[in-house]
DNA sequence: TATGAATGAGCTTTCATTCAT
DNA sequence: TATGAATGAAAGCTCATTCAT
């Protein structure tokens, strides 16, 4: 309270790797179950130090927060495609993300949901994920937007209200990785591919 | 511990009573927020008594799954189609149905993710929610299964990895109620009746 | 506290039950051990039924008091020498009897051990236990007494110091069934035999 | 419980001075009446700081227990006869030693019968216990063997069995303690040297 | 920076006891 | 007599946080 730790780069690496350990932590046990203690052991450093980088415990979780995050915009498995290919096809390397994410790090679907309920009654963890909502919800627009304008998807098409949904279908899929034996992400994955496709894609047999 | 309490009808109610108040209280602060003084004083009873009724904390959570899954087998808004009718409209039913719940009793989808959260922790808790995920999955492709052997449903579906997907969607749609500012819950069922006539549904026009 | 239960018969033998059952348990788990619904289901009924026959617990340990008391001057093992036999007889005779309940019933040492530590601080059970332990020194003196008038016993004895000794002895080898693998009562007491007999008889050789 | 303090000698000194404080409680109250809020009391600190050093109470009990048997092994109020002295003048020792502790600590019998009911069921605290008894075995048959070797004591002495004696003679004198109103200890002391005497020494007489 | 010691608020659970029926 | 329901006073323990060094 009395001196706020300085910002040097060390400081932030340092915070960076901290929060990655209180991540590990939540995947295992649970926002609820995260343990300030426990981190610092972890990290293999004394409780109080890893107060001394993260004030409060909500300032532990707020990097939780920024690391998952992070996580989600990291570069992809496979490489981004550019902003002028098909849009089914840029809608398909999503998918693929989301399956790649789904069969080597479930725990992030699983540490983001945990943020999403504790968002609701969490302003600070509401307001981070909403601005990452609405940055994807406006990706998503965008490039709907482009598909209905090149005539590549379906004219009659609401590209908010498809967002919407899209955006959904999403995350329904990612929640796929909190049941243990469910089927192969990968099968969900095509299957939803195309259900998308014969929704979205313009008829061109008309 | 020692002398149970008996299972008389009166008992029954109470601690049906019982755990509806825990549920509200999971729906306002959350599973982790569940306080066993604080359920009982909202019920209007001392602590003790709420203890007499469900002896230990992780009881009471049972008695809160058993609510979700009693509210969520509860009789729908609206009449359920008989199962002679359209698949389509069954589905569009299904769908409707997520609608007003997600309009008039949002907090179901939040302790029900909550529930699916803690349940890959707490085996119990897990056991509960895999059963009634397990007759879901078996009522869809039930109803998927019909659908194409009447050929209301393309041919060349596959039963349950189409079901799988369909409650992923269904999965995301309910977890819409985990943000605040969403469209309007109508919306996105509304396209998602569309999305998913255009993925199923046997193409008469080819 | 209204309205006191009668003393009727059938009340006096179903207090004694209860008691019994409440000395088992004290047996089994200790007097820090005891609650009042395990005696309840111990003896099959409800645990009010047992309050309305001990109003509260420091009653059942009264009770259980009484009931120890019982079992030390019930009729022991072999049949108690006349008081015109021979001293050094009647204290085999004691002895005797401390090796078979050794055997038999090891409990009574230990439930009586318990309340002789409670009777320290619960002025109640203490003025039980005292009473018991005054009727035993006076038996012992007397005992001692008529040895030392007799000649039997060495004229240099004081009765009074003797019998405080003679008590500890008993008390101690009472104790050895705290132990659990002890030596075999009966050679402890055999050779306690022996050494009273050295300590006590009047050296006819000299 | 994550993690443990260092065993730094300091904190070996605390822990000490707490578990001192926990004995008078116990010596007090009973182990019935052990709280560890109120040892914190009386140690002028929070409850919580106790637990730090005790994390639990069958910890706290456990050092409860060490103490005890610091005490025992403790140096005695008069110097150890060297072991080449008369037997039954280092068994007169150890009586005097007994006597001491009656006048001077009487709590320790009666702490020490505390924990001797609870090893029953405690086995933790059961072992400790059979450890000091065992050695005290041990140094008893020792001593009774070198005076039966060099002629003191009576040659058909058998040495455990006597050793057995012994220790119910001692417990039961220690259990005198356990008696508000009796007899000096002195007295009690004086009775037992003599009666050993008269047991256990060679009769150079004959 | 880093740490061991210390703290207080709060948690679930236990249990003798009371009471209406 | 007998019971199920209800209660309040603790109890042991957890854990984020503070602080002196």
């Amino acid at each position: 309270m009395s001196c706020r730790p300085p910002r040097t780069p060390a400081h932030r690496v340092r915070r960076a790797e901290l929060a990655a350990t209180a991540y590990a932590q939540v995947a295992e046990r649970g926002l609820e179950g995260l343990r300030v203690r426990e981190v610092a052991a972890e990290a293999g450093i004394n409780h109080a130090t890893l107060i001394y980088y993260f004030p409060t415990k909500a300032n532990l979780v707020a990097g939780v927060v920024d690391h998952v995050l992070g996580l989600l915009v990291a570069p992809a498995v496979t490489p981004a495609p550019q902003p002028d290919q098909a849009v089914m096809h840029r809608l398909a390397h999503e998918l693929e993300d989301i399956a790649a994410r789904l069969e080597r790090q479930p725990q992030i679907f699983r540490v983001l949901t945990e943020l999403q309920l504790r968002g609701a009654r969490d302003a600070e963890v509401g307001r981070a994920l909403a601005r990452m909502d609405d940055a994807w919800t406006r990706f998503l627009v965008g490039m709907l937007r482009s598909g209905i304008d090149s005539g590549e998807l379906r004219s009659d098409l609401d590209a908010d209200r498809a967002a919407g949904l899209l955006r959904a279908v999403f995350r329904g899929i990612g929640l796929a990785a909190l049941r243990r034996d469910d089927q192969k992400p990968r099968d969900l994955v095509d299957e939803a591919s195309k259900m998308l496709a014969s929704w979205l894609a313009a008829r061109s047999d008309r």
